[in-house]
DNA sequence: TTGTATTCCGTTGTATACAACTGTAAAGAT
DNA sequence: ATCTTTACAGTTGTATACAACGGAATACAA
C-alpha cells in the first residue's frame, strides 16, 4: 500500500515508540534517512506517505515535518508540498563561512571556560579518534562527537543550539561520509593543536586554528564539489 | 468561556486569516504578545485556552506552541505544559555574547558585500532613526529594521535566520522597549561609524564598532537588570 | 498524624474526518 | 492549432473526537 518513495524508511519500531513520542519516532526516522543520503535531492515528501510507512497518522508526521522544516532540511516546494532541500554553491558557502564563526567562537569561549573535566574529555576523545581505524561513517560520528565536546565546553546555550542545527544541515551534504582521506592527518594534528590551545586558555590561538580548521574543510569540500559531487 | 490568562491575545482578525495560514496568524499573536510583556514570567499556556481565545482550533495552536518552543520563547515546564520561558542572568549574558559575535560578523560580512543600493537603504533607515523622536516602542522598530537591513546585506541566509531567532529572544527581555534614553546619542553615532565602515568596504572596523555597539547595550541592560528590573 | 495507594480530573498526544486550495488535464472556443 | 476555461484529482490545512498520561486529592491503613 505504501508508495515507493518513502519506501527508505526504518520499519516501525514498537520499541522506539514506547520511550518517545510518535513525533519524535518519525523525526529521527527522517533525520536519519535523510543523513543517509536515502533520499533523492528535490524529492517531494507527502504525509500521508509517510504515515503509512512508519506506521503512524498524519499528525505526528506533520510535526516532524515542520521541525524539519524549521531547520532548513526541508523546504516548501512548487505548490504546497515539502522536499528534501538542495543547497546551491553559494548556501554551501554561506554555511561553511558561518560554521567558520561559530566554531571559531566555540573554540574561543572553551579556551576560556572549559574545566578540567571536560578538557580531559577533550583530550581522550581526540586521541580515540586519531587512533581510530573504523569505517568512515564511525569516523564521522566520533569526529561529530569531538566537535560537539567543544561546543559544550564554550557554556553558551545559543552557540551549542546554532552549531546543532548548522550540524543538522550538514546532512544535505552526503557526501560528508566519504571525507578525503588525504585530510586525516591534518585534520587530526589541527584537532590536536585545539585542544592545546583550550588547555592553555589561550583563546585567541583556540579561535584560530578552528576556523582554519574550517576553511580547510570548505576547501576539499568545494574540490569534489567542483569535480564530481 | 475563556478563562483569564490568555485574555491578553488580540481578538479574532477575519481579514488575517485571508493573507495566512491559522498557524501563523497564532503564532503571531503569541509571540507579539510576549514581546509586549502581556505573559507573567512562567505563565503556564493551555492549548485549548489559547484555541478558543483566538477562535481556532488546537490543531495550528499546537504548531505555533511547537514553533515558539523551538525558538526557545516557550519552555516546557513541570507537568507537560508549555510556559513562558524565564531567562537567568547567565543566560542573558550568554545571549548577548552570541549577539556580539553575530551582529559584528554581519557588520563584517556586509561591508564585503553590500551593493550600492543596500547601502543607500542603511543610510536612510539611520537617518530617519537618528532624526525620529516617535515613543519608545516605535524606536524600537526603527532600531530594529536598521539592524535586520544590515544582516541582510551581509548576503548569508544562516546568518540572517540565526539573528532573527536571537532578536525573539530578546522579546523575553521585554523591558528592552524602555531604553535608556541617555544611551541615543551615543548609540546614534555608532549607529552612523557602522554604516560608515560598510560604505567604504572596511570590514574590520564595521565589525569593532557593531560588536562595541553590542557590548554596550549589554552594559546598559545589566545595569537595569542589577538595580530594578 | 503520616505515609501510601487509588481514583478522578485535566491536559496533552494521536487519529481521523472534513474543508480548502492548487496543479493538471480535458474540452470547448476562437 | 492554440489558448482559455472549467472540472477533477490529489494534497495539505483545520477541526474534532478519542486515548493516554500525569498530577492532585482523598481515603484508608499503620
Amino acid at each position: 500500500m505504501s508508495k515507493a518513495a518513502a519506501g527508505h524508511l526504518r520499519a516501525y519500531d514498537a520499541d522506539a515508540l514506547r520511550t518517545q513520542s510518535r513525533a519524535d519516532f518519525v523525526y529521527d526516522s527522517l533525520r536519519d534517512a535523510i543523513w543517509e543520503g536515502r533520499f533523492a535531492h528535490g524529492e517531494r515528501l507527502r504525509e500521508e506517505e509517510i504515515a503509512s510507512a512508519l506506521g503512524v497518522s498524519r499528525t505526528p508526521v506533520r510535526e516532524a515535518l515542520q521541525r524539519l522544516q524549521q531547520r532548513g532540511l526541508l523546504v516548501i516546494g512548487p505548490g504546497r508540498g515539502l522536499m528534501v532541500a538542495q543547497l546551491s554553491k553559494q548556501q554551501v558557502f554561506e554555511l561553511y563561512a558561518m560554521r567558520e564563526i561559530l566554531e571559531g567562537s566555540a573554540a574561543r569561549f572553551a579556551a576560556r571556560h572549559a574545566n578540567e573535566a571536560e578538557i580531559h574529555i577533550l583530550y581522550r576523545l581526540q586521541r580515540e579518534l586519531a587512533e581510530s581505524d573504523g569505517d568512515a561513517l564511525r569516523l564521522v560520528k566520533m569526529n561529530r562527537r569531538f566537535h560537539q565536546a567543544i561546543h559544550e565546553a564554550a557554556h553558551n546555550q545559543y552557540l551549542l543550539e546554532t552549531l546543532d542545527t548548522l550540524n543538522d544541515s550538514m546532512a544535505l551534504l552526503h557526501s560528508t561520509t566519504f571525507r578525503a582521506p588525504s585530510r586525516r592527518a591534518e585534520s587530526d594534528e589541527e584537532h590536536r593543536r585545539i585542544v592545546e590551545a583550550i588547555e592553555k586558555h589561550d583563546p585567541d590561538t583556540a579561535e584560530k586554528i578552528a576556523r582554519e580548521h574550517i576553511r580547510q574543510a570548505q576547501r576539499t569540500r568545494f574540490e569534489t564539489l567542483l569535480t564530481g559531487r
